[in-house]
DNA sequence: CGTGTAAGGAATTCTGACACG
DNA sequence: CGTGTAAGGAATTCTGACACG
């Protein structure tokens, strides 16, 4: 499913990590979750893919914005 | 997906009813969501549609002790 | 750079109850 | 019966910042 419906709280259950590092990878532009009308970050199963997929490429060694190119598109 | 992710709120997004109506489903027993650690209710996929067809069928005029047949198994 | 934390506020959800019909 | 609401509390999430390295 592509719907952005879990709350960061429910992602950190699904990965193990934490919220500090979710929103982080957010900021770096690695992931794009959808807001509620009360502000709150909203993800989909793709996302906590992804964000496990990130966490385990930094633990790789790789950073952040070398993991941004491996996205959909390139660059902007 | 089966999995319990999503908050209340999030259900009431998808299918347009209110808090209200969601817990009383589950109040009588049509639907089962999980709890997270800190007691807020979480539901699947398929608890919203399961949603959506209750909500159906109580304005076609059917009471939700009916609809608990309805369900997967049978009474108990 | 990637992540931890304390800080204060705002939004969310919870339960039990009274209400109508 | 199915749903609305006001009530008070508890848990969640948000942002910006200081910290380490």
């Amino acid at each position: 499913m592509e719907e952005k419906v879990m709350s960061i709280g429910t992602v950190c259950d699904l990965t193990g990590l934490t919220e500090r590092q979710i929103r982080y990878y957010e900021e770096k532009k690695l992931i794009f979750p959808v807001r509620s009308k009360g502000g709150a970050r909203k993800y989909s199963f793709e996302d906590v893919e992804r964000v496990k997929e990130i966490n385990g490429k930094l633990r790789d060694g790789f950073h952040t914005f070398e993991l941004r190119k491996a996205g959909k598109a390139c660059c902007e």
